[in-house]
DNA sequence: TGCAAACCATAAC
DNA sequence: GTTATGGTTTGCA
């Protein structure tokens, strides 16, 4: 049965939807009601689920993981298992191509869509829709002016979030893929902005 | 700057 | 099928 873990670490609530040893959906924000929401939001409405006190070791770790994130750390995420053969097969290939923005960096919605297919408003829409932030990366994508574009959480939190990744970088850097390039920029380009 | 038109996958009807 | 909806982008005054 899917199991809901929610957590308050620092004064930020992070929560995980798991079975067995897969991620089905991550959140965080500061209300605990915002993180249940948002992990209920992304469950099919039939599966039965039950909210649990004591967590299994992999959901402890899938927390640490969030906060470290959260954080500004650069903490490896490629061993974890992610639901995501239930999206549709253009939105996973967009989530994967975002999963690859490194830490100090940020890429723009059509330098996204360049690399995964389709136009800037769909990888939007796929953001917006992320299941699985921070995760997945959706804070690294920004417009292609360095403006911050949106975010689920607010703008304020993605600033927030992008300041804990600066790196000092200053040249872009091109990401190459199996048939494409993804292109990424300094995170410096976007706070230099504000 | 500001605005209009083009862009494109999804979900809802 | 069709329409409405965006976390966009680009061009042009």
């Amino acid at each position: 049965m899917m199991q809901l873990y929610l957590q308050n670490s620092g004064g930020v609530w992070f929560g995980v939807a798991y079975e067995e040893k897969k991620v089905y959906a991550t959140a965080f924000s500061h209300g605990e009601q915002l993180v249940l929401r948002s992990l209920l939001k992304r469950l099919p409405f039939d599966v039965p689920f039950q909210a649990v006190t004591n967590p299994s070791e992999f959901a402890k770790k899938t927390i640490s993981l969030l906060k470290d994130l959260h954080d500004g750390k650069d903490t490896a995420i490629s061993h974890v298992d992610l639901a995501l053969e239930t999206l549709p097969a253009y939105t996973q290939r967009v989530l994967r191509t975002v999963l690859l923005v490194p830490v100090g960096y940020v890429a723009s919605y059509g330098s996204v869509a360049k690399a995964a297919g389709g136009g800037a408003r769909a990888v939007g829409n796929v953001m917006a829709a992320n299941p699985f932030a921070p995760l997945i990366p959706c804070h690294r994508v920004v417009k292609s002016n360095f403006g911050l574009g949106g975010y689920g959480g607010g703008a304020a939190l993605k600033t927030q979030l992008l300041m804990r990744e600066k790196r000092g970088y200053t040249k872009p850097l091109d990401l190459p893929l199996d048939d494409a390039v993804l292109r990424v920029f300094p995170v410096e380009f976007v706070l230099r902005r504000l």
